[in-house]
DNA sequence: TTGTAAGCGTTATCAT
DNA sequence: ATGATAACGCTTACAA
């Protein structure tokens, strides 16, 4: 725990007797060295343990190898599979990933706007969790580029990276009406999230498809989070077996998750009297009894290709972002079965 | 998108006509102004929407106001957990999480080392997943303080924040002890580790404290991954009703998550025929069926208090770090029940 | 092929 | 109370 003083360029440059510009020139391969000085400039490195000042360079090169990645949770799995794809692509890249995590106690949207500011952050990966576009974000994309993943904010022209929600909504649909389910009833996300839209737009589409009314479809507002399942899959599931759906759609796996326990609660058996289905595959889905039926996203991917749409646009700041839209797959598993028949009327007379 | 030159202090001094060390003294709050001036400054870094570069400002303090973030994975959530709480301290004092997560895959030993040794950082949080100190987290900490995370590492004597692992594992011992089991093995974690050390000695200390040799508890070794629970449940209760054991002490939860895996595929009752317990309290584990007996650990608290540690270290080199073992908590549920009655015994005569 | 020197945008010392 | 000015450690013309 000796702290010691960091050697600089200069010393280098002393204990290799060349000059600052050789020292450069050798660690960024850059201009012609004699091989014996390159030799001496590359020990006098090894011997002080030198390494460059990466503020200086930045100064120096008015970039900082570094982005922002922003998330609302890392709690959630989905937000953790983004951010280590994120962080893999930067790091092949060499480039530093700064971890935002916005607070709604603190006043950290100021905080937040200044961090983004200050030009340490050559773009920055977003993910609002709300749908909506901080002040702070915004004044950063005038500066420079902004990839959003996994979402899409109206008004805003934004680069994204997207994955085909819509698409694996509709599979999953499809399937549940393809197992005979007619009483369905969707739990979908806050409306003003992109993800919701388009789920709900796929769970629409597949009712169509099978020659039923998309209007027909009861949808109840949840916030993507576990007990928001809980609670609203309480009040989908009310009535009595003969009127109650038959199968809840959730737009994500935490619903998802909520609907199952409210279900163990009171005594519904998934999926006997009710199937179930949600969206995202998160890790735990797998775990669980039963085993959540819901579609995957290629979260790590998306995280991965944000960073590289990124550097497209910072590279060639005309041309247009890599192609983003990925795709999903359908993840069948045992939280679905045939609806039950219906029980026989009982006469209150 | 229309890229702007940012301004500097050169441009707000012009525009406020003040030279530009006024405009740093008003920005820093040092040196006196004239309310007059201060004000016309301020106006001009709103107007053009100045804001300070960081890059410069660190080449000139000689500290990064950035600290790292060295985890070997987020998908895991008790090390999302920590991340959460590192992030959130981190943003409290204005300082920058640079994220790390180590890729056993490429050449990333020399790329973090590079990273780490650039002077961008003030300070690490390390959490190895290993329990061994690669040598660039080493070199670090003779420029920088490097705090650990729930595990200590034999050899170096780092600052770490740790929670009460082994007290944890005691009682928990206890209460599986208490209930009657006498037949317990333990699928534990990598013998490197500091925490699966405590873990075992916690579970040998509660043998001992109901009057057993704690020499005869049976520990398969494991890996701390979800797998080598599956593979070693197997192994533990692979014998005949009467002589397996009761009840599978996991060093964590991902491991317990794999017995109980176990269980349900060769169709064994958790907790009818044998109690199953984990360790961390991972979120999903309450989630389970059965829902999962543990220990919870104060991840979030933890990768804050390291946070606070590491300042502490920063500010005055001499002192010594604050406070650093956490409590932990029983989280009793119905993954434990009494241990079956042993069936009479089958002569094969 | 090598070195000199002028910045990059701040901060902080020192005159004024 | 204010303003020159010299660093901070690096990159990069330009000169030699």
């Amino acid at each position: 725990m000796t702290q010691r003083r960091r050697p600089t360029m200069k010393d280098v440059a002393e204990h290799a007797r060349v000059s600052i510009s050789t020292v450069s020139y050798v660690l960024n391969d850059t201009g012609p060295v004699a091989p014996e000085r390159r030799d001496r400039v590359l020990d006098a490195v090894r011997v002080l343990e030198y390494s460059p000042n990466e503020s200086a360079r930045s100064l120096k090169r008015r970039s900082a190898s570094t982005i922002g990645l922003v998330v609302p949770e890392l709690t959630n799995q989905f937000f953790a599979m983004v951010a280590e794809g994120v962080q893999k692509a930067a790091s092949a890249r060499d480039v530093l990933v700064v971890l935002v995590v916005p607070d709604a106690t603190d006043q950290s949207e100021e905080k937040q706007a200044k961090l983004l500011r200050s030009q340490r952050l050559d773009g920055v990966i977003y993910l609002s969790g709300t749908g909506s576009l901080p002040a702070s974000i915004l004044e950063l994309s005038r500066f420079g580029p902004v990839v959003l993943v996994d979402e899409q904010i109206p008004g805003f022209d934004l680069p994204a990276v997207v994955c085909e929600s819509r698409r694996g909504a509709r599979e999953l649909a499809k399937h549940v009406l393809d197992q005979g389910h007619r009483r369905v009833a969707v739990i979908g996300g806050p409306s003003a999230l992109w993800t919701a839209q388009q789920r709900l737009a796929g769970y629409r589409e597949a009712f169509a498809g099978a020659g039923l009314d998309p209007d027909e479809l009861p949808v109840l507002v949840g916030d993507y989070r576990q007990a928001s399942g809980t609670r609203l899959a309480a009040q989908a599931l009310a009535g009595p077996a003969g009127e109650r759906p038959t199968a809840l759609l959730c737009a994500n796996d935490l619903m998802a998750i909520g609907a199952l326990e409210h279900c163990k609660t009171v005594g519904l058996r998934v999926p006997e009297d009710v199937s179930i289905v949600g969206f995202d595959d998160l890790p735990v889905s797998a775990l669980l009894t039963p085993r959540l039926t819901t579609v995957r996203q290629p979260a790590h991917d998306m995280g991965y290709r944000a960073v590289t749409a990124l550097f497209d646009l910072l590279e060639d700041a005309q041309e247009s972002p890599s192609p983003a839209r990925l795709a999903t797959s359908l993840q069948l598993r045992d939280s679905v079965a045939p609806p039950p028949p219906d029980p026989p009327p009982v006469d209150a007379a």
